[in-house]
DNA sequence: TTTTAAGATTTACAGTTGTAAACTATGAAC
DNA sequence: GTTCATAGTTTACAACTGTAAATCTTAAAA
């Protein structure tokens, strides 16, 4: 059973371009994206109505069209994806794996810096070797 | 449409078992899944079934009880998963969130030093900003 | 050889997701 | 004040998922 709401892969499209600009009408939203994907345009107003039933928008109504905002933070959301894909991740190969993502993506300067001092912290009392803990069982 | 067979989260779950074992028996599976989750020896079959359907797992069948096996290695799994993830990221905010699931990971001296290395490389030709491309019209 | 328990396969069913058409309401133009 | 076009809401429907019971098979025990 889903404790949580999710936002599922198209919605997240939809949301990228809500942070993106910062807020938005359905309008701008479909323009934008009948660009960069083959959905209709009722597929996308689909898209906003369920973000909003989740809560991920809310709509400000005062007059048509509505004007579409975030209630939640691309960082915080970001941040939640990613702890939720690696918590399910082998222990021992999420090294391998984010050094696979670093590998295969673009970073700034500054982040790049911000990483090897956070490694470096790391270093300081990081264990030898990290042990597989996929068959033990869970605390729930 | 979907290209591409994917394990749904569930499935993930059956799988990280019998890639840390190698192979195993359902009983094998459903013993260590009860201990980890709530769910019923029934549940894991159907999960085993659908990932020999989706190609995943496949069946030694000489004899019952049928010992299963990989037919996909787990740290490809792991790429397929985690790039999937990453493309859908504002290009902007990756590097803050591999940053992130550093802190919050668990790693080895040896991946750390791996990563530092990687990090160092890539400073060489790194931007100084990447910027983002969430409006970007893609090529599809 | 029959019985039976373990294991495999089928069937089930509601909720989510991708995908979109049909329908309704409203601001703006006439 | 009507009439539209635009924007918002409902309805639709198949595939995928989580969840599991019911049923069929077969190796092993009796």
């Amino acid at each position: 059973m889903k404790e949580v709401e999710t936002m599922s892969r198209a919605e997240w499209q939809v949301m990228r371009i809500i942070w993106t600009l910062g807020q938005a009408t359905s309008k701008q939203v479909i323009e934008i994206l009948e660009q960069k994907t083959d959905w209709k345009a009722a597929t996308i107003k689909t898209l906003i109505i369920r973000l909003q039933k989740k809560h991920f928008l809310k709509a400000v109504e005062e007059k048509r069209p509505y004007i579409y905002q975030p209630t939640i933070e691309e960082d915080v959301a970001i941040k939640e994806n990613v702890t939720d894909l690696f918590d399910n991740l082998c222990c021992m190969r999420k090294g391998n794996a984010i050094n696979e993502i670093i590998e295969s993506s673009a970073i700034s300067q500054a982040d790049i810096s911000k990483m090897i001092a956070t490694l470096n912290q790391k270093a300081k009392t990081a264990p030898e070797e990290v042990e597989c803990d996929c068959l033990e069982a869970d605390l729930k």
